[in-house]
DNA sequence: TATTGTTATACTCTATAACTATA
DNA sequence: TATAGTTATAGAGTATAACAATA
């Protein structure tokens, strides 16, 4: 350990280097993203992995377990915790495929339906709030930036 | 635009609800930013993490782990271990106060200096060649809005 | 042999309580 | 009492190998 040196009082700190970074804005958008969605899903019982899922199925019934891994970009092992969690609540049945006994065909119940969309309503109102500074050209420029870094990250 | 994820087998699955979504693409974009910086700054020995508390002490030199914790929005106790890795490989050096002897003032060495303008530009190279679609001025009302957004959280 | 869903496992990231030494 | 740094720990999120049943 060192000598002594310098000393920090009720200082700002400056942040200038990492500022003109993408990745620290987007780092920290997404940190806040995150929470604000997560607290508007718990009362519905829903974190934002069970709910994507959940809106997956709802959209795609029928789906199988391989697909909505891909879909969602997570592992198929990680999938089935999601699966079971949703399935024990009731909002989705794994149902078997006669074409194909190893399968199963994922498909949301009446009770799966009718959380989805009012979570989906209690999202949309809640970005909507965060995202007020925004004009709707300005969202969509915003979501396309966002697809060309995706996509940029295949190449 | 499509809303075709990917394709399996002769099925496409679509992510039509999701698509609107602002929190379902930042994660996203999330995701490849981040594995694109930590790829580039493997050669350095550095994550994300250990990245951005390094550029943070070499423009605020003698600033305390408080400040820096707070600055890079993690927790305390989180701070620890990152430090102490820079502080192994000799980047940075925690230095006694003696005004208060609780408290450590952080400094970049000069091999710290060095190190961090090299991934600083090898950063910079990386985003270009990510963002290269996007023209200064959309690269900045991302940005901006990214801050919104994170403003918004704390409301 | 390859694939579907599964289990087990491990590694990172993040969050909280509590300890020590100072203030 | 309160604060700075630390320790221990627990919870998510994520990644890989390997297994049983089936193709």
């Amino acid at each position: 350990m060192g000598e002594v040196v310098k000393m920090t009082e009720a200082v700002s700190v400056s942040d200038a280097t990492l500022r003109s970074f993408m990745g620290y804005h987007v780092k920290r958008a997404m940190s806040v993203l995150q929470a604000d969605l997560n607290a508007t899903l718990k009362p519905f019982g829903l974190r934002m992995v069970t709910y994507s899922a959940l809106v997956m199925i709802v959209d795609n019934p029928g789906m199988r377990q391989t697909q909505l891994a891909d879909a969602l970009a997570i592992e198929r092992p990680n999938l089935v915790v999601i699966l079971d969690q949703l399935e024990e609540r009731g909002l989705i049945s794994r149902d078997k495929v006669p074409t194909d006994r190893r399968a199963y065909a994922l498909n949301p119940t009446e009770q799966g339906r009718a959380l989805c969309a009012e979570a989906t309503d209690a999202n949309r109102a809640d970005e909507d709030r965060l995202l007020a500074g925004l004009s709707k050209e300005q969202r969509a420029a915003v979501i396309a930036a966002m697809n060309l870094i995706e996509q940029g990250g295949e190449a």
